[in-house]
DNA sequence: ACCCAGGGATTTT
DNA sequence: AAAATCCATGGG
C-alpha cells in the first residue's frame, strides 16, 4: 500500500539535534516540525516522543531512503560506549542526549562542505538555499515552500553553469571549487559512488584532489555521506573545544592537537566530534550573559 | 608563517 | 548607528 504518511519508532533519537546540527543544510522548522529535502523526495517530519512521523508530498511504498538517511538503525548506546571515558566526553554526552548523524548523499555533501568554509552555518544554509532555487529541478506536487520545492542541483547541472552564474548564489571564492568539483564528478573523472569501496585514506585522499577540499571538508563528507566514523574533522568550534577541554590553561601546538584528535577518541572518533561540536556550540549560545572566563582578546599578540 | 578570497549575521563600540 | 569580528578553510 502506498502511503504519503509513516512512523517510526525512536529510541535515544534526537531528531531536531541531528538536523540542526550543521551536518547537513536544507532542513526548515516549521512549528514543531521539520521540512525538507531528501533524496529529490520532500518530507516533513516531526518527533513526539519516541515516535517518528513522517510525511511526504507523494505516496510512498518503500521509506528505506528515509530510513538510511536518518540512520534509525544505528545502536547509539553502542557507539557511545566506545567513546573514551572522559570529562569532556561525559558533558557533551549529557548536554547533547540522543545526537545523531545522518547518512547524506555523496555529491550535496561534498558540494555543500565546499560551500562551508568560512562561513557561518546560517550563511551556508543561504547559499545552499539560492543553489537550489536556481539550479535544482522542481520537484513534483507542491508540498514545499521556498527553496525546498526544488532537489539539489546535480553535478552534471552545475558542471554547465559558468563561475559567474554561480557567484549569484553568493558562493564568492568558492565558485571556481564548486564548478571544477562539478565538472570531475559530471565527467566522471571522480567517481562517487567508487569510494565507498575505498579504504578511507585512500577515498580521503580522492577528494583532496579537487581545488578547495582539504583535509577538514574531506573528513566531513567521508563521515557525513560515506559513514566512515573514524574521519574527524576538525573546525574552528572543534579545535576550540580540543583546547579548551582537553588542554586547559595550556597552549598546545598544532601537531600535539592534531595526534591527540587523531588517537583519542577510537573507532567512532567521528561520532565524538559531533558531540563536541553541538555541545560547544549550543553551550555558547545559552550561557553568554556572564562568560568571561577566557576573555583573551585573539589579536591582541604584538610585533615582535 | 602570513595573507587573502564573499558577505552577512552577530557582537562590540 | 557604525564598526569590528567571526565563520564546519584552502591555496599561494
Amino acid at each position: 500500500m502506498a502511503e504519503n504518511r509513516t512512523a517510526f519508532a525512536l529510541s535515544d533519537y534526537d531528531l531536531a539535534a541531528a538536523l540542526a546540527s550543521g551536518q547537513a543544510f536544507r532542513w526548515r522548522q516549521v512549528g514543531d516540525a521539520w521540512e525538507g529535502v531528501v533524496a529529490g523526495r520532500w518530507v516533513r517530519l516531526r518527533q513526539a516522543g519516541d515516535a517518528l512521523h513522517a510525511k511526504t508530498a507523494e505516496p510512498q511504498t518503500d521509506w528505506r531512503w528515509l530510513c538510511d538517511y536518518l540512520q534509525l538503525d544505528v545502536n547509539l548506546a553502542a557507539v557511545l560506549a566506545t567513546f573514551p571515558d572522559d570529562e569532556p566526553m561525559r558533558a557533551s554526552i549529557a548536554a547533547c542526549r540522543g545526537l545523531r548523524l545522518l547518512r547524506q548523499e555523496p555529491w550535496e555533501c561534498l558540494a555543500s562542505f565546499i560551500c562551508s568554509s568560512t562561513k557561518q552555518i546560517v550563511q551556508i544554509q543561504q547559499i545552499i538555499a539560492l543553489l537550489c532555487e536556481r539550479f535544482g529541478e522542481p520537484l513534483k506536487a507542491g508540498q514545499g515552500a521556498g527553496s525546498l520545492r526544488f532537489a539539489f542541483p546535480s553535478a552534471a547541472r552545475l558542471a554547465a553553469c559558468s563561475e559567474a552564474e554561480l557567484c549569484v548564489c553568493k558562493m564568492g571564492f568558492r565558485a571556481p571549487y564548486v564548478l571544477a568539483a562539478a565538472k570531475s564528478v559530471a565527467s566522471g573523472e571522480l567517481d562517487l559512488s567508487r569510494l565507498h569501496e575505498l579504504p578511507t585514506g585512500d577515498a580521503r585522499a580522492m577528494l583532496m584532489n579537487l581545488p578547495g577540499v582539504g583535509r577538514k571538508i574531506a573528513d566531513c563528507v567521508l563521515l557525513f555521506a560515506y559513514g566512515r566514523q573514524d574521519a574527524f574533522p576538525v573546525d574552528v568550534w572543534v579545535r576550540r573545544a580540543l583546547k579548551e577541554l582537553y588542554f586547559p590553561r595550556r597552549r598546545p601546538s598544532a601537531k600535539r592537537l592534531e595526534r591527540f584528535a587523531g588517537t583519542h577518541f577510537g573507532p567512532n572518533a567521528g561520532y565524538a566530534q559531533q558531540y563536541l561540536f553541538h555541545y560547544v556550540r549550543t553551550k555558547r549560545v545559552i550561557s553568554n550573559q556572564s562568560d568571561h572566563q577566557h576573555p583573551r582578546p585573539t589579536g591582541a599578540l604584538t610585533k615582535p
